[in-house]
DNA sequence: TATGAATGAGTATTCATTCAT
DNA sequence: TATGAATGAATACTCATTCAT
């Protein structure tokens, strides 16, 4: 019975930890929200946390690990997303696009942490994961093309453009610069899934 | 007499200035191109130029300035090799996805500083010249559409859309995304041009 | 009788205290030899150790006891080495130097906790029975003198300039100054002992 | 003429530069003395020195420079100090050992910056020259010896022992080791030129 | 026009130690 | 007896900017 009482304190604890570790998460993500990438530093992710920048030494390996497992959720999150949308009628392609237009600093963290145009600071490790995670949302678009009667190497070229058109189309948005054009990057995007005939 | 003189000196004084300001420019153009943004510290820049940091503020009211320089140069290049593309086999879609393929740097400034996703820290008034350089560009782009008897309001949309799925193509790219799927971003494109039938 | 149990178990406790001081000093012996003094954290050792940081200051009053400690445990065993120096064939004094020369780490740790040219940190407690452990391992060496014949004043003087010129060369040594000389350190100590014509 | 006084401007400028590296110096020499190697921090001589960390980089290129040349100079007064003992009536042997006598923090300084007990984090470069300055004052107590008719081998023997020594005693003394016994540093050291007949 | 000098605020990370549990 | 959590102070170093000269 003791020992039982050991098992559910140290499952208490580890709920306690993981509630925490989410605590600084999502004052992370604040940060994020206010101040972009450059201001989300491991200080004012601690003052927004209320904690000392020590302590968070303590949930977290340092500054690379928070961003890396934001990024990590920010994936599972689009992975919900995109599931959803293709069992519902808006279809997975469209979802993906909702998903980033409705989160647009995730695409941003997305973009610095993949780590190309600036370079990552990721581990290969965690580089390695958010890459699986992200093929696995891929994936999901591009089932939904092949069931549809698309031969697969097409589809597989197919999502990519999607995921290009996609992510072009929103960095003009939030970046203020769709105005220029007729036409909003939503409908832009359903133009183009016409486009494909899709 | 003395006021030819003051004129002339001015004149040439005016030119000394400009010169000096472009070397500057070169110098943090050079920089971007080799460090990155990250690495385009205003120390940095000074020292390529061989200038102290301070004297930069001579020339340039701040980092922010020296940018957005940097920045409506990049454009007008675009501009000019835009151009020469109408006019050349490669078409002017194309000859702006060359253009951007070749100085990623460049893409990478342009998000930076077109503001939206990060915070600006341009002026108003630069950041209008920025935009009215890109509509200059995107608009070589639109009438080459009309010209091929496509309508205007269509030419617009296209353009946008073309805008758009170029710049994905290439964050993908130089974000190493692109091995992912088995073709690469030039192809990629000239794929979308096909299905534009243009 | 509960007083005897009491005291069985006080004895029990008091050996266990003490197994687990020494777990904590082999593990602090490790960093020291591994990491040097500049590595050898509280923490680092607590990590060696398998304890939480925290845990350390039950079983000591902090750093710099746990510092102590481990210099009075290397005095002893230099002790052992000399005594056995004594008995075997190497005499006392070159078991001197033969000790350090293979506990390079021990020797830098003496100079640091001995204090002087740094600061201490030891209470004058320790430092005192640190001191009267080097004397007794001095007085072996004496004593081998005035065995020899020497009269016990020059052998006291005697002593101390064995002591600081063995020191001397170590120090050498170890810093990589020895090279500079056509002859080794240990070379350079029987030469020594061969001048005192002991 | 006004290049003149730009020469002059010029040659003011680089003694004002030379003047502020010296007073940083002289406040690091001061907290080298008072807190020791560890409490010589940056900002530690910063303070002294009355100036913000920040300033000192404009002065020496960081932390290692500062140390650097600290021993450099000290390395510089020492030799000073034999040449001046060789050709006084001390002799080169006896004014080595006074120097450190003097200033046992120099000799700290030295064994932690030449680096082996502790690791040095110096330059190759710099390395290299403080071994050559050594080398140098190493040099004028073998020439001593060669002078005094000793053979060219057995006078740098005899210099690394001398040194070594000289060294140990001095460790003895600062350490406060040296009350042990009934005699002196300084006597010591010259009891041991005695012994070598010298 | 240019510079040397300087600063205050910022960066991530480590440390010994404390304390409630 | 042990731990997880937390802290305040420290580390070296970089940054954009200012100002007297």
């Amino acid at each position: 019975m003791a020992r039982q009482a050991a098992l559910k304190e140290g499952r208490r604890q580890g709920q306690v930890d993981a509630f925490k570790r989410d605590l600084i998460l999502k004052a992370a993500r604040r940060v994020f929200a206010r101040e972009g990438l450059d201001g989300a530093s491991l200080r004012a992710i601690a003052r927004e946390a209320g904690y000392s920048p020590a302590a968070l030494y303590f949930h977290y390996a340092g500054k690379e690990e928070i961003y890396g497992t934001l990024l990590s959720q920010s994936l599972a999150g689009l992975s919900e997303a995109v599931d959803a949308g293709r069992d519902g009628q808006s279809g997975a392609a469209l979802a993906f696009f909702d998903y980033y237009d409705g989160n647009p600093r995730e695409l941003e963290m997305g973009f610095y942490l993949f780590g190309g145009l600036r370079r990552a600071g990721l581990t290969k490790e965690l580089d390695a994961d958010l890459n699986k995670l992200l093929r696995g949302v891929l994936a999901i678009i591009e089932r939904e093309m092949t069931d549809g009667g698309m031969p697969r190497k097409e589809a597989e070229h197919t999502t990519a453009a999607l995921f290009a058109h996609c992510v072009g189309l929103l960095i003009l948005k939030h970046t203020g610069r769709m105005g220029m054009f007729g036409l909003g990057a939503r409908a832009q995007f359903l133009r183009y899934l016409d486009l494909l005939d899709f």
